[in-house]
RNA sequence: GCGGAGGUUGCCGAGCCAGGUCAAAGGCGACAGACUCAAGAUCUGUUUCCGUAGGGGUUCGCCGGUUCGAAUCCGGCCCUCCGCACCA
């Protein structure tokens, strides 16, 4: 059935308003939220898979008898919709040609244009995507309530946010203080990945190295390090040959080091004063003291020192840095290595070890000594412990001991924390990217104690799917720490207590799911007072007593009641469904801030993660131009088809290809299905009742099969039993002559309600054009309803496959044709006797039948006694067989006494002539 | 390195938690047959090896162990993927 029938059913259910519940207190609720989606570009097949798993979850809630709450809102905090609207204005040509081939698959060529220009406004492109996916959304049949849509940036939800904030504060659990950023000079502001020149690609991150103080008597060099632990085995320091230092003061010291450094040190320290360069001659011929020790030790230059990274001073390790190593070699210097770290493990890898191992001659080897470097640096992390030449560090392991050292020298003034980028990084426009450290940056703090011992309390409460995430979620809550939770700019709610501060992305996105609960009448109370007090905040969404907002005008009084009532009723939320990135972020915060600010009734109760889309094998990225658009599959594949392909071929958990082979082998399946209804007028002339009753019995056992799947959310399997397995029955029944038809007729209903929740326009359509007048979306069926199933029926075809089954491999193992084949079904006496053999009593057997004995015990795990008649079966099916192979079959019952071989019950004695 | 997931028969992918009924579901692909002028679709069968009688051998990353019995439980090893963050 193609997009016009979808578009049909979409409509009426829009229209009769079938998917917006109303609280009712005699009836169970579930509520089913997936995260908002960020509004700056339209959603692709990826996106929909999790949509797509909510809506068939919510689906088969409601028919199973559920009051089912899933809505919708739309994100639009942050810097990124900021960042892309400031690229258009821009006339950024990447961007630009990103955005004109989304917009080519929603708007006409003359109209893409004038989009664009609209979109130099950043809310223009929130408001126009939340568009394009509502529409998309229902175009793939979602049974979204939409009548409590809402964004992020809306005033009414701004007052919810600052409210939370408020909370989270008064807990004090809101901090402030300095934070390193990421930071663009020239642009005088802080820069994110989007800002990045392949930040995506290649992400840049923000290293703590240690910058460690060389005394000298003019002046002191500081030279930076990311392993402080080794400063017991320095035995000279590095400059570069080409470089310029500098010369400056800071907190009544003097120092130096490059041009570029300073440039640096400037946005993470104050009160630097420059004094002026230095020449390499002065450095050179100066004596410098090493920290803690204070052993005297000289200057030289090498060619590896890089002037823009770190300080442009390096000290020298060689007994455990490679670099130093090849450094002194290549230098002729007589420096003895001093080492100070030896291994506990079994890779006894050292400097000289690796050097060699490595082949590395010069230090133009630059791959070579990079390799070794990064091997020896996690060795000697992990698994080194320092000698006895380490003063009080001495036997530390290498961890504990950088701890230790860093802290001492923090501690003598002899070191400080200097920031450096984890790569050399520049801005889209090509300015350069830097650290700076923020002063005044907010945090939340996530470490607190009592907090994290709450949220573990709900994590282990909580239903997850699959079960193992529970412990990703554990771990990511004992990993959170503080998290800086506002910026300088951004689309967003300010910070209650700083405006100058707007709340970031993440932090205004933890407790939104309440909204749903009641946003229409919410936002009526904002607009009739321009505000929501924090009383109302707290009686509706706190369990706070209705004392306390009595002094409102008894409009407000009554909707804050009504809210509160479906808050009550709706809140919290049953299953939140998402991909794996949101563990350690979002879910995390969600629950956190839940366990914090809520009470425990409405925690989170549940969590599914689903796996990845992939299309044709491959990671889905726009830039690689492999994302399809939601648009797209529901105009060109059919929503009941995604929706059917998204249930039936991958596990929620696990990842799910999206190929054009597959799709075609789902396509045909669901084709099938919908031809069985399209001939049902068909008539087929004869009928046999046994597969039928079969068949009937089968497909009893589907669908009890079915509810228990999708009640442990095992769509694939419920579906696969419900939509493969019935399909593959109703051939069978073909194939064995019975009416397909008139089976058809008897599950029908039945077969389209439990099919609906996936395909639920193509079982509308049917549902109507047989007569029936409600939606089937708003059916209801459950386990309780399901028929019995005949287990003597299933018996007696299995018994009848069984005997085909080996008459085929009997034939394939001899190469015979035969021209007749007789059957043997056995005789009482040897059923009798059976029955007496497998309950262990061969001792009773009659004299007689003791031969049979030795041919019970190899086939014994053949025998079955459950069959009824065996030889009114197979007579009533012989013309089936005969045919199956094509030639006349005889079925005989066997002589009283044993012969040479016997038939045996559930096995017949097959001969082929 | 730490944490998590996993390695199953040509491929994808169930089974493993609750050991036997597992040569191991389902799909894809391949092969053969039916239908067809033909192709496609559909249907039937085969798809680890051996086998002139429904049987047997060898398999579920590798090596051991527990058990009457292990794809399933235990120990060790090898390998792959994901996360290790402040980014939506």
């Amino acid at each position: 059935m193609g997009p016009s029938v979808e578009r049909k059913w979409q409509k009426k259910w829009l229209e009769a308003g079938i998917f917006e519940p109303e609280p009712d207190s005699g009836r169970k609720k579930f509520f089913i939220t997936v995260p908002w989606p960020y509004t700056n570009s339209s959603l692709h097949v990826g996106h929909g898979r999790t949509y797509t798993t909510a809506d068939i979850i919510a689906r088969y809630k409601r028919l199973s008898g559920y009051n089912v709450l899933f809505p919708m809102a739309f994100h639009q905090s942050g810097t990124p919709i900021l960042a892309f609207s400031e690229r258009i204005r821009r006339g950024d040509k990447q961007t630009l040609q990103l955005y004109r081939d989304t917009l080519r698959e929603y708007e006409k060529e003359e109209d893409i244009e004038k989009r664009i220009e609209q979109f130099k406004e950043p809310q223009n492109i929130a408001t126009y995507f939340s568009e394009r996916i509502v529409k998309d959304f229902n175009n793939l049949g979602y049974s979204i309530d939409w009548r409590s849509r809402f964004t992020s940036g809306d005033l009414f939800y701004q007052e919810f946010v600052k409210w939370q904030f408020r909370k989270l504060n008064s807990l004090g659990l809101i901090k402030n203080g300095e934070y390193p950023v990421l930071y663009s000079i020239n642009d005088r502001n802080a820069v994110g990945e989007d800002d990045i020149s392949d930040g995506d690609i290649d992400k840049v991150t923000i290293e703590e190295f240690t910058g460690v103080i060389f005394k000298g008597k003019d002046f002191s060099l500081i030279a930076a390090s990311l392993r402080p632990e080794t400063v017991y085995g320095i035995t000279n320091l590095w400059i570069s040959p080409d470089c310029s230092y500098v010369r400056f003061r800071m907190n009544e010291g003097t120092y130096v080091v490059s041009e570029e450094a300073l440039e640096k040190f400037q946005y993470q320290h104050q009160g630097i004063e420059i004094l002026g360069p230095v020449k390499e001659s002065e450095i050179l011929s100066s004596v410098f003291e090493t920290p803690l020790e204070h052993r005297k030790i000289k200057a030289y230059t090498s060619s590896f020192v890089d002037p823009d990274n770190g300080t442009g001073v390096v000290y020298s390790v060689p007994g455990h840095a490679v670099w130093d190593y090849m450094a002194i070699k290549d230098a002729g210097l007589k420096l003895e290595p001093i080492k100070v770290l030896s291994l506990t493990g079994t890779d006894q890898s050292t400097v000289e070890s690796l050097v060699k191992e490595l082949d590395i001659h010069s230090l133009g080897d630059t791959d070579k000594i990079k390799e070794a470097t990064q091997r020896l640096y996690k060795l000697e992390f992990y698994d080194g412990k320092m000698m006895e030449n380490n003063g009080k560090f001495s036997g530390l392991g290498s961890e504990k001991a950088r701890d230790g050292i860093k802290n001492e020298l923090f501690q003598k003034e002899e070191g400080f924390i200097f920031y450096e980028t984890s790569r050399k990084a520049q801005t889209r426009s090509g300015s350069k990217v830097i650290v700076a450290v923020l002063s005044n940056q907010w945090f939340i703090d996530y470490s607190v104690d009592w907090w994290k011992k709450a949220s573990h309390e709900v994590v282990n409460s909580m239903f997850f799917y699959p079960e193992f995430y529970r412990n990703a979620m554990n771990d990511a809550v004992d990993w959170l720490r503080e998290r800086p939770c506002a910026r300088r700019r951004g689309i967003g709610t300010k910070l209650p207590f700083d405006d100058e501060w707007v709340i970031e992305s993440l932090s205004d996105s933890t407790l939104y799911p309440i909204i749903y609960t009641n946003q229409p009448t919410i936002s009526e109370i904002f607009h009739l007072l321009g505000k929501i007090p924090d009383e109302i905040l707290e009686y509706v969404y706190n369990d706070g007593q209705e004392e306390s907002i009595k002094h409102f005008d008894s409009e407000v009084v009554q909707l804050a009641k009504k809210a509160r009532i479906a808050k009550d009723y709706w809140y919290g939320v049953d299953i939140r469904l998402t991909a794996a990135p949101h563990i350690s972020n979002h879910l995390a915060f969600y629950i956190m801030n839940h366990a914090a600010l809520l009470p425990k009734r409405d925690n989170p109760k549940g969590i599914i993660i689903s796996g990845l889309l992939l299309a044709n094998g491959a990671k889905i990225s726009k830039s690689k131009g492999n994302a399809i658009s939601l648009l797209k599959i529901s105009t060109k594949f059919t929503a009941d088809l995604y929706r059917l392909f998204v249930a039936v071929s991958a596990d929620i958990s696990s990842v799910l290809d999206w190929n054009e082979t597959e799709i075609a082998a789902v396509r045909r399946k669901y084709e099938s299905f919908v031809e069985y209804f399209n001939n049902e007028e068909a008539k087929v002339q004869s009928g046999n009742s046994q597969v039928e009753d079969w068949f009937l019995s089968k497909f009893n056992l589907h669908l009890r099969e079915y509810f228990t799947r999708m009640d442990a959310f095992d769509i694939r399997g419920a579906y696969i039993s419900v939509f493969y397995e019935v399909l593959n029955d109703l051939k069978y029944v073909e194939n064995r002559g019975g009416n397909v038809y008139s089976c058809l007729g008897k599950i029908r209903d039945q077969w389209l309600k439990v099919m609906a929740p996936v395909i639920p326009h193509t079982c509308e359509e049917i549902w109507s054009s047989t007569g029936h007048t409600g939606f089937i979306s708003a059916e209801e069926f459950s386990i309780a309803q399901v028929g019995r199933s005949e287990e003597s029926v299933i018996i007696t075809e299995n018994y009848l496959q069984q005997t085909v089954t080996d008459l085929r491999e009997i034939m394939k193992a001899t190469g015979i044709s035969p021209k007749t084949i007789d059957i043997e079904v056995c005789s009482n006496e040897v059923r009798e006797a059976a029955a007496e053999m497998v309950e262990n009593r061969l001792k009773d057997l009659p004299n007689n039948l003791k031969p049979l004995i030795p041919e019970f015990m190899k086939i014994r795990k053949n025998v079955n006694l459950e069959i009824a008649d065996e030889f009114e079966i197979l007579t009533r099916n012989r013309e089936y067989m005969e045919s199956l192979f094509g030639c006349k079959v005889n079925v005989s019952r066997a002589k009283v006494y044993p012969g040479k071989k016997n038939a045996w019950p559930g096995r017949p004695l097959i001969k082929l002539n």
